[in-house]
DNA sequence: CAATTCTACGCAAGCGCTTGCGTAGCGCTG
DNA sequence: CAGCGCTACGCAAGCGCTTGCGTAGAATTG
């Protein structure tokens, strides 16, 4: 344990200044030379960063932060909830953004609220402690992007709002999801399909509703209220209704379902009723690509749309770091991906009632 | 849309210079009376917090940071594929971070990495972005704990390591966990036990393997090598390894797993074969209290010993933020948790073979 | 070789906040 | 009413960095 080769004198602050005594330079050159400038040469910028890679410096990032109103950190602002429940997107969202993140040197604020999400973000954005902000499922009209964008701060949404303010998001489809997803079991001749989206208010299920009536009337019907559910989007909610359903009297032959977990109960329900999926039900649903439940590894395989959400979250970090390194000189990005429809083994023809 | 009565003029940045034109103070008097300094009557102090609010002040963190040598924020270092992976208790002990760090009004740096840890760790304690620095999943003897204690930063550590400096941790008895458990294996007249545990480099599971030793011991017996296996905790590899024990000539009565997800492996295999469990094949395993996946809720509802992973995280973050306060005078923290043992029904006494 | 242009670096003013020290002006006391 | 201690506040020096502007001295030019 005799180590004498320890570079540097322990827990010595290293400053500027102690760098710049050490070479006989000035900070302002030592500053310069770190940071590339042009008019720094070759030699000395050598000499500089050789020296404070040896004395262990690295720059103070508050008051580099002061100096240059810049922090090169994004915060990403969420409900807790969303990290406590273990069913939801919201991890692989993470942690599409952290890689991004990590691998372009910025840091990442996870910013959790319980219930006063306005002033969180107000103080977020105020108190300058990121250079941009990243939020995520918007309502139909939300008040956080009038907000963001009067708060003069860079930011970025997960799916966009119907709100007419230039801001940048990136989005699927969502219209598409179910139409597509809707389209395929009607052209099965599917007549009862039971309709399993979140809650209206999240632009998206919004969007997937509208999408399932163009299916619906592409076809020349119209939706049935009562075959139309906002639910939470878990595997027991998936369970819960669909046992209801399946012992009403007048059954459903197919779910359309919002995620995989929803599919997932579907499957367990049907199942426990001694039902085939894909023979005597048909299921689908939109697949976000998450860790660790895949439509494919479903029995049988699940028939799903597509689209990863990992990569949102990495599409996200990219734009939103674009953004604060434009220094506003850039128009608002707004991406709308494709979705895959993915053909599996879990849609049938409708069987003939008996 | 008219809407007049919106309090600040849009992004007009408000600092302190701004408050104290405003209310013709000076900006030492407007500092004070927002941190509630003694020195100020209690009248100002409200003209000033109010005029703050209806300006829609809030300090600059940086330029505070700057000043008081504190960030309020804390540092959480992982490996990324820590989020990448599906199975794992990481995200539940992130959520108790987050969580009370929300609770105290700090932030959370996360701070992922791919290879370099030592790099991230020194570069984030020595750039003064975080007070304080939370570490999981030590080595038996981990580098990260005297470079982090070299720093001279506050830090606490998931878990302890066999280092010795006065450095903070919390963990629970894991050589408890896998002696508890072990132990009810043999008193159940178990002779063939399958160990599946973590990777002998992490201390925890270093830790149950020496565990599981003294309930052998106890009882006059000694492990045996072939029965004891370091794999992914994963529900994956509890499959394959059980499927291969199982079909082997010589098969264990009994799995003793680290995870609540190996042990989700082991099931599949022991019912694949039209086995039992908890009849032809005993199980139990430690359970972390994950979110989504709960032992009680097996079939048959699987014995383990518990201790929430959730509240650890808590535990962790209020630790830290108590050191940081402390500002250095304080003893290190060292708590190690009791864990709990609890019978359920996956557990059965030794069929004689036949 | 004087005039000019670079090259390589230094000065000093911030960035927005905190805080040790200082000081008017007030009400008391004796 | 001189002397005193408070009360309520202001001054100014940082915290560690960036950056516009300035300037020696070397290199180049005609």
């Amino acid at each position: 344990m005799i180590d004498q080769s320890k570079p540097l004198r322990k827990s010595q602050r290293v400053d500027l200044k102690t760098l710049a005594e050490e070479l006989g330079l000035s900070q302002s050159t030592i500053s310069r030379a770190l940071r590339a400038h042009h008019s720094i040469p070759e030699s000395t910028r050598r000499r500089v960063t050789t020296a404070a890679e040896k004395l262990g410096y690295s720059p103070n990032v508050r008051a580099r932060g002061l100096a240059t109103g810049r922090t090169e950190a994004i915060g990403l602002v969420f409900p807790l909830e969303r990290l406590q429940l273990a069913q939801t997107n919201f991890v692989d969202v993470l942690t599409g953004i952290s890689d991004v993140v990590t691998r372009r040197n910025y840091s990442l604020l996870l910013t959790p609220f319980s219930d006063n999400e306005q002033d969180v973000l107000r103080k977020l954005a105020t108190s300058r402690t990121v250079d941009g902000i990243i939020i995520t499922r918007p309502l139909v009209d939300d008040p956080r992007i009038p907000l963001l964008h009067d708060l003069g701060i860079p930011f970025v949404v997960h799916g966009r709002s119907d709100v007419d303010l230039p801001y940048s998001f990136i989005d699927i489809d969502n219209a598409a999801v179910f139409e597509k997803l809707g389209g395929l079991l009607l052209d099965y001749g599917h007549e009862r399909i039971a309709v399993l989206n979140s809650f209206l208010r999240f632009r998206y299920a919004n969007a997937r509703r509208e999408g399932y009536r163009r299916a619906l009337e592409a076809r020349g019907r119209v939706p049935d209220p009562d075959m139309m559910f906002e639910t939470p989007m878990t595997e027991q909610a998936g369970y819960d209704l669909a046992t209801a359903l399946l012992s009403s009297e007048n059954p459903p032959t197919a779910f359309l379902c919002g995620s995989v977990f929803l599919a997932q109960g579907v499957y367990r329900a049907v199942t426990e009723r001694g039902l085939r999926v894909g023979q005597d039900v048909s299921v689908v649903c939109h697949d976000d690509g998450l860790r660790g439940i895949r439509p494919a590894d479903f029995d049988p395989p699940l028939t799903s749309t597509f689209r990863s959400v990992r990569e949102a979250g990495e599409h996200l970090a990219d734009i939103l770091i674009n953004l604060v390194e434009a220094n506003g000189n850039k128009e608002p990005i707004r991406e709308i991906a494709e979705v895959d429809l993915i053909l599996r083994d879990s849609v049938g023809l409708q069987k003939p009632r008996h």
